[in-house]
DNA sequence: TGACATTTGTTGCATTTGCAACGATACCAG
DNA sequence: CTGGTATCGTTGCAAATGCAACAAATGTCA
C-alpha cells in the first residue's frame, strides 16, 4: 500500500508543512522557498558567495543565483563583488531585507512551535535520532546524493 | 539557523530519500515519481478514476491525467470509459504495466527495508506516532492542506 | 611566463509544475 | 422535461525546475 511506504509518507508529511509554511513567508513577503532559505541562511552567515549558500540551504547553483537576482531586484539582498576574488559574489541582506526578515521570522518560529508542541520533548528527540538515522543510511549509499555540510548533525545549541 | 528549522529539515530528508528512490524506479522503467505513484496505487485498486487517484496518492488531477496518459502511451496503464458514468475513466495497469511493477517494486521495498532497519523497531513505531502527530496539527489548521483520504491513520495491516 | 585545469556565477533550454479555465457529462429542483 | 449546478478529465499557460553549457577569474605546474 501506497499509504505505508515510508519514502512516501514522508514525502507527503514534508510538502503538507512545506506547503502550509510558504504560507507564512509567501503571504507576508511574496517570496518563495528558495528566496525565504536563502534569507534566512544570510541571517546568520552575514557575507557569503553563492555557492557557499548553494552548499548550505540544499538548492542548486541556478536557483540560488536566481533567487539571489529577484531578492536583489527587490532590493532586500545586495550583491557586491568581492574584493579578493573577482569570481566571488558577496552576498547579504540589506536594511531591508533585514526588516522584512525580521517581520517574517517570528510566525515562521512560531509554527515551528507549534508543530514541535504536538510532540512530548522525548519524541523531539527522537524525532532528531530518527532523520539522523536515515540520512546515515544514504550517507554510505554512492547512489544517494551527498548531505550538505550544514545539514550535518548539529550540535551547539540555539 | 536554518539547519534546525524542522520544516527544513524534513523537507532536505525527504528530497534526499525521494530522489534516491527515484533512481530506482527511474532508471528500470523511465518513469516519474508522478507515474511512479500512479502505478503503485493502481496496482491495490484495480480500476479507479483519475480522481480517486487524485485523492488518493497526494497528486493534483492535471498531474494524474497527464501521469495516466504518458503510461497510457507507454502501454502500463490501459483507459477506458466507464460504463456507468461517461465522464469517468476506468484506469488499470496492463499485463505489461503489471510486469514491470513486478521489476521495480521489490528493489523499491527493499531501499525502504534498508532505511527501516537503521531504526530499531520502537523508533519505527515512534516515526509513526510523530508524523501522525504533526498530521495532526494540520488536520486542525484550516490554512493547511487537507489530507489525502488514504493518508489518514492505517490501522489495517499489510 | 604560459598552457591547462578548476572554480564561480550565469544563462539556455527542455521539461515539469501549479493553478485556473474549459467542454462534457451527470445530477437535481421545479 | 428543463434550466441551473456540480463533477470529471483535459488543456493552456505562466512560472519554476533541473541539468548542462558557458564565460570569466583563479589556481597549478612545467
Amino acid at each position: 500500500m501506497l499509504a505505508e511506504f515510508l519514502p512516501y509518507r514522508i514525502a507527503v508529511l514534508s510538502e503538507r508543512i512545506s506547503r502550509r509554511l510558504s504560507l507564512i513567508y509567501g503571504a507576508e513577503a511574496g517570496i518563495s522557498m528558495a528566496e525565504w532559505r536563502v534569507m534566512v541562511h544570510l541571517a546568520r552567515c552575514r557575507e557569503v558567495s553563492v555557492r557557499e549558500i548553494h552548499d548550505c540551504v540544499n538548492l542548486d547553483k541556478p536557483r540560488v543565483s536566481r533567487a539571489v537576482s529577484r531578492l536583489t531586484e527587490a532590493g532586500l539582498v545586495a550583491k557586491t563583488g568581492s574584493a579578493t576574488d573577482q569570481r566571488l559574489l558577496s552576498i547579504s541582506l540589506t536594511e531591508e531585507g533585514q526588516g522584512l526578515l525580521a517581520r517574517i521570522l517570528p510566525p515562521a518560529r512560531a509554527y515551528e512551535r507549534r508543530l514541535l508542541h504536538a510532540l512530548s520533548p522525548e519524541e523531539q528527540a527522537m524525532l532528531s535520532t530518527i532523520m539522523e538515522k536515515l540520512h546515515r543510511v544514504m550517507d554510505t549509499d554512492p547512489d544517494a546524493r551527498p548531505r550538505s555540510r550544514l545539514d550535518l548533525p548539529r550540535d551547539a545549541a540555539e
